[in-house]
DNA sequence: CTCCAGGTGCCGA
DNA sequence: TCGGCACATGGA
């Protein structure tokens, strides 16, 4: 697929699969049938929101597939997003299976029994760091069926996010980002040091006390509402494009 | 050679 | 609960 945003909407191409069958799957991959109007407007009482509305309006939330974007999220841990993509096609490439069958092209993300099936020693050969031993131990719970990731998009975001983080290598933001990018949990706020720094530098400048990660994710929950993962996608994008202004 | 990267687990106050 | 540190790896 070839896609890039123009003034009136998408312009975009596939093959070879046509347009018509995957039309559907596009809509669903980036959640065009969020009702972007209200969430707009709910959050636009904040003027840091406002601008970044104005300036980066059409930012959309992915939808991913729920198991790929927790190892991808597990993989970015205390990692460089060019790693963190090179591990992701790494493990696609060598446990995958081809997206069109019989043909040698493009692997699809290995399913959980296919991370299984490889192995903590064969994770680790691609790179994976210490992430490996997480990487794997997911992969059992998921093969084994002792969570069932795809159910938790159903549950509350208190039920999923606590399910989420009793995985080792889970924590707080982690779970957050799942929870937002593949689990529908709009109210979901993952804080990582992008985040941090925003809140800290265009929120809590005049403030003395120093507030840890928990404090903030609960701060802008209370700030934000049920759009916060909405809001967390304008502050990070705004912190990383435009930095501190 | 040092520093750092979309954090987390584990340890001791 | 809360802060400090190790953790694998590779690019700057």
């Amino acid at each position: 697929m070839r896609i890039r945003q123009v003034s009136c909407g998408l312009e975009w191409h596939t093959s070879p699969d046509s347009e018509v069958s995957i039309a559907p799957i596009l809509r669903d991959y980036l959640s065009l049938d969020d009702d972007y109007s209200a969430i707009a407007s709910a959050l636009e009482f904040d003027d840091i929101l406002r601008e970044g509305f104005a300036e980066f309006r059409g930012l959309r939330i992915l939808r991913q597939e729920p198991w790929e974007c927790l190892v991808s999220f597990i993989c970015s841990a205390n990692n460089n997003i060019p790693r963190i993509k090179k591990n992701v096609n790494d493990m696609a490439s060598a446990f995958g299976s081809p997206i069109h069958e019989g043909t040698t092209g493009e692997n699809a993300f290995p399913s959980a029994a296919q991370l299984a099936d490889a192995g903590e020693m064969r994770l680790r050969e691609l790179g994976l760091g210490f992430r490996a031993k997480y990487v794997a131990a997911a992969a059992n719970r998921v093969a084994e069926g002792e969570i069932d990731l795809f159910s938790l998009r159903e549950a509350s975001y208190q039920d999923a996010l606590d399910a989420l983080v009793e995985l080792k290598g889970v924590g707080d933001k982690i779970a957050n980002c799942v929870l937002l990018f593949s689990m529908d949990k709009r109210e979901a706020f993952p804080v990582d040091v992008w985040i941090g720094r925003a809140l800290r530098e265009w929120y809590f400048s005049d403030s003395e006390e120093k507030v840890n990660l928990n404090q903030m994710r609960a701060w802008a929950q209370a700030r934000f509402g049920q759009y916060a993962g909405y809001a967390n996608q304008y502050l990070f994008h705004g912190r990383r494009l435009r930095g501190r202004d």
